[in-house]
DNA sequence: TTTT
DNA sequence: TTTT
């Protein structure tokens, strides 16, 4: 049936990626991404609340995200909700969400390599598979093809 | 920091909502949402995965899920990831993750009592914060004020 | 730089898609699509304002357009924002804004052939860009791949 | 019916906001914002296509928009699309599209006078509608409430 | 020009 | 008219 699943994340990398290169040289990067907000309490107390966001990349974003993001770095991510079912030690149900990216812009923020947009954005013609070139020859890469057999 | 924390999600109940009627008069609705997508898997089968969101509502849109909202149908919900912590019965630190909707617009789908959406937009005058009147004497409701004192 | 031009309706299309067919095989689908908010006006009375929106298909989304959207259906677009210039017949320059498609979904809605969501689902592995198939083997198809030498 | 017009922008502004300040104290803020996309021509060369966005705030946005956005910033904007029609001074029917914010983020960028974010973020306690506090008594300002008088 |  |  009709279905929409997006997600959309303007924040602050909580640490560095941690980025693996699977068989097939499919690379996957993930970091915990901090949004917060603001709010009085009922004192009138100015309160800050933080949400971490467990980001995946897949493909060419992870690679981006490993040649330039860093802890501290603000990103806009765009991608879907998946939660993901395990057993744990005990043998118990747990479950897991995370946000499976498909586009991310860096929006520079602390770093420690000056303003890390620009790399980024010279060095790959395309991490933003919907908004993609309209140029004849320009290829797309869908960054949430995921192969089917992942060790998840 | 600059912060973003948004969540559009179109999808089916998966159960009738769950209300409660707090102390203070303030509802909550809580149900279960799937969004599905559908891929072809290795053998060029066609496949659907299914994604579950837990959804959680205050006050006026609680209402309004309470008098209209029922397993099957589809409606469209925008809102805000919130991961909670809590301790297990053995004392382990466990997430749960939830997304609590500032606006909801019915879709119809497959209902028991026809149509879904007219009964909605007939009884509420505004549960879209967002995007709720112009006129000058409209009072806007935010959905997402919560009392502090909730039992989280 | 850093940069997002992203656009989320849901409507009602006001009119059955013009569709035309380019050199080279590409589809190019246009109508116009109505959102409507309802508010209060200073006296207490129920107004309806209707917004209408100009969308343009792409390729395999305007040949969907062409085979299942009709007038009066209900469909979920996502995309971006496009303003074009041209001169009218007494040489003044003019703006005319349209939304690019890079996602549909049909919610069904009201239709001369049933529910309309259904045969689409069907026929069409993935018009969804961003969400599409983590499988090996799929293919997705960037949806604003616009050739450069089209007559705009 | 079921409706959603949503539009999330993340750009930079061409100009210096206009503030005008109605009867009543009403303010509202204008300015142009532009979006980049890039993209690989024909030739491979690659080329870069700006968009440019007609923004409008209204009352406390505008105040935020009116002491804090200076041209060049970079700001994130979730708003809806508004189509008005006018006639020109020949009396032909013309079309101007603008995006009405209820929601706006600072983001820094290039600016006279160091990071632009913080001053925003510490003087206003919410602009944000949508995601305002959820303390008891937090009071959330409907930022698209505009007055039916206005002389449009 | 849609839908409720 | 912005930014890279």
């Amino acid at each position: 049936m009709a279905s929409v699943n997006k997600v959309i994340l303007i924040g602050n990398l909580g640490k560095d990626p941690e980025v693996r290169h699977l068989e097939g040289g499919v690379a996957v990067a993930r970091f915990p991404l901090a949004t917060s907000e603001s709010y009085k309490d009922k004192n009138g107390q100015k309160q800050e609340k933080t949400e971490w966001h467990n980001i995946v990349l897949w493909r060419g974003l992870a690679e981006v995200a490993e040649k330039y993001l860093r802890k501290g770095q603000s990103v806009f991510i765009e991608g879907k909700i998946r939660t993901s079912q395990y057993q744990d030690k005990e043998g118990n149900q747990r479950y897991s969400t995370e946000i499976v990216a498909d586009n991310m812009t860096m929006l520079g923020g602390r770093s420690d390599s000056g303003n890390g947009s620009s790399g980024y954005q010279e060095s790959s013609a395309s991490t933003n598979t919907g908004e993609s070139s309209y140029s004849g020859g320009s290829k797309s890469v869908a960054q949430n093809d995921e192969p089917d057999d992942l060790p998840f």
